[in-house]
DNA sequence: ATCCCGAGGG
DNA sequence: CCCTCTGGAT
């Protein structure tokens, strides 16, 4: 299944903007329950304005609030990046370390957040459970885990290392593009012969709430 | 388990 | 209106 859906995505990539690691943290923070189209829209100006650490450390909140509001949760994601910055500028010498240990010290950095940033930044492979991460590999009937460190020890299993950045990249891009939370367009589905989750009534609304709620067990019938 | 929070789709 | 979008901290 990860060989068709490569095949289906080879151009498959971070879609966040961004030319350091620092800004990759940076938008990977602020793409938390937003969309990267929406963190591309502010990061120019934001990025524009910090280039540093120490100079997130001594943002103005009020200025930072303003840049990044449409993104949501402005405010706790104002303070996550000011918390960063001193945190950085204090235990990292201004730079954003590259093991994930360090980075989910770090203010506002989950592992998914920082696995990202060690996949795209740092070259170190990683399997990235995000929403879509976590919905599509239960549909796919991969596992059944929902705790996302649970799933990402299932998934890389299963899949050779040197394959989980681009596999994290290529989930995520058909969940984003065909395997939808709401409404799958399994007629559109490349995998949809090995999916269990296949035919299961994205026109069903009882049984399309079931799947986006993660309910649907992994085969119905026979 | 709950809060943070804005914008767009259905 | 309700749900979802590349979560993290308490």
């Amino acid at each position: 299944m990860y060989r068709v859906l490569a095949e289906r995505y080879p151009y498959a990539h971070c879609e966040l903007d961004f030319s350091t690691p620092l800004e990759l943290l940076v938008a990977t923070i602020l793409s938390a329950q937003s969309t990267d189209v929406r963190v591309n829209q502010v990061t120019p100006a934001l990025f524009s304005r910090y280039r540093t650490a120490a100079e997130y450390a001594g943002a103005d909140r009020s200025e930072v609030e303003e840049l990044i509001r449409s993104t949501g949760f402005f405010r706790a994601k104002t303070d996550s990046l000011l918390k960063l910055g001193q945190a950085l500028v204090e235990r990292f010498d201004g730079e954003v370390p590259g093991r994930l240990d360090d980075l989910v010290t770090l203010p506002g950095v989950g592992r998914k957040t920082a696995h990202v940033v060690l996949g795209n930044a740092f070259g170190v492979p990683g399997i990235t459970v995000d929403t879509h991460f976590g919905r599509l590999v239960r549909r796919f009937g991969w596992t059944e885990e929902t705790d996302p460190v649970k799933v990402e020890h299932a998934v890389g299993a299963l899949i050779p290392r040197r394959d989980w950045t681009m596999l994290s990249h290529v989930v995520i891009f058909h969940g984003r593009r065909t395997c939808h939370a709401r409404k799958p367009a399994c007629g559109a589905c490349p995998i949809a012969r090995w999916c269990p989750a296949y035919g299961t009534g994205e026109t069903d609304p009882e049984r399309a709430r079931k799947l986006l709620t993660y309910e649907l067990a992994p085969k119905a019938d026979g």
